[in-house]
DNA sequence: GATGAATGAGCATTCATTCAT
DNA sequence: CATGAATGAATGCTCATTCAT
C-alpha cells in the first residue's frame, strides 16, 4: 500500500474502516432483530468479516452496543451542537434541535430504531453504559432551556420537567414514525411540534 | 373445602390465584433482569411454583410477557377510564389522566419498568402482541383531545401530535423516575407537567 | 351394583374393563405415534380415563407396553394353538399358522404395527420383557417343524434356521402390509407364501 | 501441515474425518441405547467432540440417524452390487447376496443392531427418511429374482413375495444373531439358508 | 491481523409420575 | 377407586467466545 502514503490522512485508516463496518452492520442488525435476538455471526456476515474478527475490535457483544451508542450519539450531539451554535435566540435553538433531531433520525433510521429499542434495556450493565451519551443530550437540552429562562425568552418552572416534555415529545414522535410502515415524513410535523412547545414554554 | 362455602365469592379462585402469582412474579423478574436476561426458572421460583407449572398457565415465555401486558395495561386503562368518567371538562380529564397515570405507575413500579423496557422490543412478534393495549391507551388520549377541540376547550392543530406530546411527556417523566434510585415522588411534578400542557394545548 | 350379582361371571369385571380399555388405547396410540413419541396422557385421553388412573393399573409406561405384549401375544399364540390342534399333518399345521397369523394381524392392525415397531426396541429392559411371548411363538413354530421332520413329512436340516425362514417371511410380509397405505389383503398371498414354504421344506 | 503433502490423497480430509467420527459414534451409541434413549451428548463424548460440534455437521438428532442410514446402507448396497456383478447365474447371485449380507452385518454389528432397531420406527418422519435406502435394497433383490425367472433359472409365482421371503429370512437370522450374546457365526448358516432358498425358488 | 471451526455453558420446554382431594 | 394439577429431572439445541492456523 505504498501508493497510499501521500493521501493517507485523507483516508480512513484501514483499522478504522473495519471498525466502522462492524458498527454499521450492528446498527442494521440490531435494528432489524433486536439486541438479544441478533447473533454476533449475523453482524459479522453483514460486515463482511469473520466472526472472530469482531473480537479484535470489540471486547464482546455488549461492547458493540455500547460503542455504537457512544459513536452515533456522539455524532448526533455534535451535529446538534454545531447547528445550535449559529442560533441567537432560544426560540431558534429549540426549533433547531427539533429539526436536527428529526433530520438525523430520518437519515439514520436504523439508529433511530436501535435507540428506541435498546435505550431501555434493563440489563443494568447495558443501561449504565448507554445512559452516558443520552444524559449528555439531556444536559444539552436543559442548558438551552436554562439559558432561555435566564434570558427571559421562555417561561418554565422546572428545567428537568421541561426537558422531559421536550425530549419525550420528540421521542414519542420518532417512536410512532419508526413503528409505522408508511410514516409521514418527519418534516411535516416539525412545525406542529414547535407550535406546541411555543405554547408550553411560552416562547417569546 | 366445606369451610369455603360462605366466603367463596370473597376469594380468588385457586386456579386464578396461581395464574396471577406467576404474572406478579414475572413482572418483578422482568423488571429486575429484563425479558431476555430473566430465566423462566427465576419466575417460577419467585412465584413459588415448579418450572413446569408455568406451562400449565402459559404457552411459553413470550406468552407470559404478552399476557402480562394485556392484563396490566387492561387494568390501567380501565382505571383511567373510570376516573375520567367523573370529569366534566377537558381540563379536568387531562389532569386526571396525568394523576392516574402517575399513581398507577408509582403503585406498580415493576410494571412501570417493564413497560419502559419491553415496550420497545424489536422482536416483531413481541412488538405486535404488545402494541394492542398501548394503542388502546393512545386512542383514549386522542379521544379526550379530539373532544376538547370540538368543544373548543383546547386548541390543537393535530390530534396525533398532541397525543405524542402528552404521552411522550408522561413517558419521559416515568423513565426518569424509574431509572433514578432515589426519585422524587411523581406527585410533585403533576402540577408542573399540567402547567406545561395548559400552555401547549391552550387549555381554557 | 347389586343387580350384577347373578350375571357377574358373564361380565368383564369392572376392574378388568378399565385395564383393557387402557391396553386398547395404548395399542392404538403406540401404533400411531410409536412408544417414545406417545405420551401417557394421550393414552389416558384415548382410554377415557385420567392420567393418574393409568398408574392404578400399570406400574409405569414401560409396563403398559410389556403388558400389552403379554396380553396380545398370549391371545395370538392361544388362537394359533387352538387352530393347529385340529390339524393332522405338518402341511396342514404350517398352512394353518400362516393363515391364522395373517388373520390375526389383519384384525388387529394396530397390534401388527406395534409388533413391527417395538419388537426391536433396543432399550435392554424393554427387549427382555418383550422377548418372552415372542420366544414362545418361535418355540411353537419350531415344535411344528421338529415334529414334521420326525414324522418325515418335511425335510429340514436345521430347525432354528427353518423357523427363521418361516417367521421371517411372515414378518416381512406383515411389514410390507403395515407400511403400505393401500395394501393388498393378506389373504391373497397366503397361497403364494405357502407354495414357497412347500418348496423350501419339501413338504410332502 | 507441510508433512501432509505427499500423502494427502491417502488421507481422509479433516472435515470428513469428524463427520464420520460422529456417524461412527452414533452407530455405536444408537446400537447400545436405542435412538430415543441415547442423548446427543453421549454421541459427542463417544466421538470425542463437543456437543455443539455435532450441530456443525448435522441439522439435528434425527438428521444423524437419517444420515447414518443413507451412508451405511449406501455402502452396503454398493458392496452387494459389486459382488453380484461378478456372478453369472441367479444361483450364484442369490448365494452371493446371502454371503455379503451376513459378512457386512458381521463386520458392522452395531449397524446391524441399529438396522434391526430403527428400521421400524413409527415416527413417520423418521420412517420416511429411512425407507429410501431400504427400498433400494428390496429393489435390488427383486431385480435378481425377476431376471432369474426370465432366464428360467428359478421358479417363482410372485416377485414381491419372493423378496419378502428372501429378505425376511436373512433379517430374522440377523435378528437372532444380534440378540443372542454368544451367537454362532453367521457363516455357519449361509449354506443352510441357501439350501432352503434353493427349495423355495426351485433354483436350477 | 484475519479466519471460522470448535467449544460448552446455559436455557426453554416436555412429560412420566405423584398425591392431595 | 379416580382425578388432574403440580412437579422437577432431563435434554436437544443455540450462540458468544476462543484459538490454532
Amino acid at each position: 500500500m505504498v501508493w497510499m502514503k501521500g493521501v493517507y490522512d485523507l483516508m480512513i485508516k484501514p483499522r478504522e474502516e473495519k471498525y466502522h463496518a462492524i458498527l454499521d452492520a450492528a446498527t442494521e442488525a440490531f435494528a432489524e432483530y433486536g439486541y438479544y435476538t441478533c447473533q454476533v455471526s449475523k453482524i459479522a456476515k453483514l460486515a463482511g468479516v469473520a466472526d472472530g474478527t469482531i473480537y479484535l475490535y470489540f471486547k464482546n457483544k455488549e461492547d458493540i452496543l455500547v460503542s455504537l451508542f457512544s459513536d452515533r450519539m456522539g455524532n448526533f450531539i455534535r451535529e446538534i451542537q454545531q447547528s445550535i451554535a449559529q442560533c441567537t435566540t432560544t426560540k431558534e435553538r429549540l426549533f433547531c434541535i427539533i429539526r436536527t433531531h428529526f433530520k438525523y433520525m430520518q437519515e439514520n433510521r436504523s439508529l433511530a430504531i436501535v435507540t428506541q429499542i435498546e435505550l431501555r434495556q434493563s440489563d443494568p450493565k447495558i443501561r449504565e453504559a448507554i445512559s452516558g451519551p443520552l444524559r449528555e443530550y439531556f444536559h444539552l437540552i436543559e442548558q438551552v432551556l436554562s439559558e432561555g429562562v435566564q434570558k427571559e425568552e421562555i417561561t418554565l418552572m422546572d428545567i428537568k420537567v421541561g426537558r422531559q416534555m421536550f425530549f419525550g415529545t420528540l421521542d414519542a414522535a420518532i417512536s410512532d414514525w419508526v413503528s409505522s410502515r408508511k410514516p409521514r415524513p418527519l418534516e411535516g410535523i416539525e412545525e406542529l411540534i414547535y407550535e406546541l412547545m411555543r405554547g408550553a414554554f411560552n416562547i417569546k
